[in-house]
DNA sequence: CGAGTTTGACCCGCGC
DNA sequence: GCGCGGGTCAAACTCG
């Protein structure tokens, strides 16, 4: 434990959002634009139509939408070559001190992370990003299950492994760690590949929500003990069936926590997953940032007065 | 009971 | 061949 707990919590904060959070704003007009994968494009090009998500009608038609924008095989290794790419231009960039993102401070940073973790074992090629804790504005659609945490030689802080658990067999793994240079930035990590289009909007992340917007109270003793709010679980409120709030176009509800929301629900759209009956209720809201903002305060003062849940 | 996380042990690739 | 260190496994535990 140790410092690592210190730490825990911050990581499982971007698990669920660093996958393809990095500011799209920092670079869409550069070259690191290329370095997004297909499916952050297609958060990207969906991200404003958030009309799509205000019915399950409407989830399926974008599931059928969002089709031609699965990673098939080619698109995946094309999108992860392209990574490397700017993963080596950004090192050089690096090298000659020239800053890989966009001036304004707030922004998130987008770089890409050293060459020599590209590849280690099975020449696996990796695609790496590095995302702040703010980044937390949106997150990859899918969902990861915590398999272990290393310390990293070298860095003050471990580094947490995720697997997919939206497929079972799904190979696609997820690391994070946070940046030795910049403690603000996590380096994110993805290696091998979804089986699968994406989560089933019911049942494929069951489980994956626990503890998502637990109240205070029932959270206490897991954070107690160090077992802070678990990345993929403690997602949403109280929701059996979250799995709606994946939709790729879905921003999370509260990754936008920042690293002072000790109690941050990091998880996938929090507030659009309490019961299946509950999927549509309020998608669109969430797209509000004034709202979004609201909900944190709202939030934070429930947790001030120990009052429970998001409901 | 089934989902999750935690964490020590083990495996194995890589550099020397 | 050996040792280091990253990556994974799996038992134990928590939680709803």
């Amino acid at each position: 434990m140790g410092s690592w707990c210190v730490d825990d919590w911050d990581l499982q904060a971007v698990v669920r959002g660093c996958g393809a959070s990095e500011s799209y704003y920092d670079v869409m007009d550069g070259v690191a634009w290329r370095s997004v994968t297909e499916l952050q494009q297609e958060e990207i090009l969906f991200g404003g139509f958030s009309d799509f998500a205000e019915t399950s009608v409407l989830l399926d038609d974008l599931e059928q939408l969002y089709k031609p924008f699965y990673p098939e095989p080619e698109a995946v290794h094309d999108a992860v070559s392209k990574s490397e790419e700017v993963i080596e231009e950004a090192e050089n960039k690096l090298k000659e001190g020239e800053p890989l993102t966009d001036a304004s401070a707030t922004s998130q940073a987008v770089h890409c992370e050293e060459a020599k973790q590209k590849r280690r074992k099975n020449q696996q090629k990796r695609e790496v990003h590095h995302v702040t804790t703010a980044d937390g504005v949106s997150s990859d659609m899918w969902a990861w299950r915590k398999y272990g945490q290393k310390p990293i030689k070298g860095s003050p802080y471990p580094r947490s492994y995720y697997r997919c658990s939206s497929s079972k067999g799904c190979l696609a793994r997820k690391q994070v760690e946070r940046s030795s240079s910049d403690p603000g930035v996590f380096v994110v990590s993805y290696t091998g590949e979804h089986n699968h289009t994406h989560p089933t909007r019911r049942n494929a992340l069951a489980g994956s929500t626990r503890n998502k917007f637990a109240s205070p109270k029932a959270k206490q003793p897991a954070i107690a003990k160090g077992n802070r709010c678990a990345p993929l679980a403690d997602s949403a409120c109280d929701s059996p069936s979250l799995t709606a709030a994946q939709t790729p176009m879905t921003p999370p509800l509260v990754v936008t926590h920042s690293e002072q929301d000790r109690e941050q629900p990091s998880g996938y759209g929090s507030g659009l997953s309490s019961g299946s009956d509950e999927n549509n209720a309020v998608p669109t809201m969430f797209f509000s940032d004034e709202i979004f903002m609201g909900f944190e305060e709202l939030n934070d003062m429930v947790m001030d007065f120990g009052l429970a849940g998001c409901s």
